[in-house]
DNA sequence: TTGGTATTTAAACACTTGTTTAAAAAAACC
DNA sequence: GGTTTTTTTAAACAAGTGTTTAAATACCAA
């Protein structure tokens, strides 16, 4: 008979592979990462990948579908929270910067594997069906209805904020070769332009000449 | 003794197998993309990739040289155009919408093999110095000077010029799945976008108060 | 300790990868 | 015509891929 697994000795193994396939997946990509890299990375036997998870696409859909969680959870957070709308905006943006600031790889990354295989963001419409839900959209169009804001569709405001914060980070090796940045010097940039972009946006949607 | 090579009847597979490549290369990166789906998709033998280009390796870096070429070219035309900065800001915008309209892959592409291999980069540093060279930086600090434009750096205004028209197309499969559309929707979107954008940048440079 | 379970390992599996070979077919030249 | 060169082909190559196997080790309750 089977014995409740005890995973804290296991968990730790299993964990350790997660976490290093995360990275590893995070920057070379489905395609370009191995079993072998994933392996190494994790200090641990090949065949223990497919010991925990059953295989390298198993593997791979966890980490992924977590990754989606991660990427619009706190988005959809901020949009329910009760504060105006200009905050709100504000602080959108705030947060997307802050998110890949700290997984620069994050928005490539899911771009990237949505496009090679639309398929995987199936089981994530949860997430996208909260979007739509949210306190944002009826806000923006009470807002437009009061003529406080430009009358303009929440289709259009949120690649607004995020294309902005975004293609910093997608496009950061290119940036950094192109005006011949350090990493120093490329901080100093993203953060300068994430307050631009706060500016650009919430100027444009709330400073507007009513007619 | 060699004779000079009558290109007429090889150029044409040759050719082929360009085409076949960068359409293949531009849908599954470099290492998604294999030998035997290039010569599947050209329709030729599998050792003919190696006859004419030398390896996967020589093949791409000619069709990656080229695409990087596409996507700096005629941005760097129009920012040495004689014309108002306003008017440039416009046109580089609607020049970068129509580019990825025809090549909807291209931003994405390019920005991961650079982030993948930064080094592909190197043989392209001669495109992005005519960048730095161009007229439009200093015509921006004139128009700066002047009192016509908001004190901003280039190296802010270019990326924001370009995040929010390549975002459209680099999240498209994204974009799609959360709104719902299909491709007719889609289209319909992103013309909306691009005059939204065009409108929202000129407007947050030229359109400012002045202290 | 002992026996049974969970974990880890080295080795091998079948298959795909990029690349090469050597022979066949086509073309070009005299 | 015949000969040489270029182009194309099928077949094979060694190395790398994801995955499995079967044996070894670690763990733990009885």
């Amino acid at each position: 008979m089977k014995k409740p697994m005890d995973c804290l000795s296991s968990k730790s193994t299993e964990l350790r592979i997660r976490e290093a396939a995360e990275r590893v997946f995070l920057e070379k990509g489905f395609d370009g990462a191995t079993s072998r890299d994933i392996a190494e990375a994790a200090g641990i036997n090949i065949a223990l990948t497919n010991y925990y998870f059953r295989s390298k696409e198993k593997l791979f859909m966890q980490i992924f579908e977590d990754l989606v969680q991660l990427f619009f959870n706190g988005m959809v957070e901020i949009m329910n929270k009760p504060i105006s709308l200009r905050d709100k905006i504000a602080e959108l943006i705030e947060h997307d910067f802050q998110l890949l600031k700290n997984n620069p790889n994050l928005s490539n990354f899911i771009m990237n594997e949505v496009h090679r295989n639309p398929d995987r963001m199936a089981s994530c419409i949860g997430v996208m069906k909260e979007i739509h839900h949210s306190m944002f959209e009826q806000q923006l169009q009470h807002e437009i209805s009061l003529g406080n804001v430009r009358p303009i569709k929440a289709l259009h405001v949120m690649p607004m904020a995020f294309a902005n914060i975004q293609f910093l980070f997608i496009g950061k090796q290119m940036h950094m070769k192109m005006w011949q940045m350090d990493e120093a010097a490329f901080e100093d940039f993203i953060n300068q332009h994430k307050q631009i972009v706060i500016d650009m946006v919430t100027s444009y949607l709330f400073d507007f000449k009513k007619e």
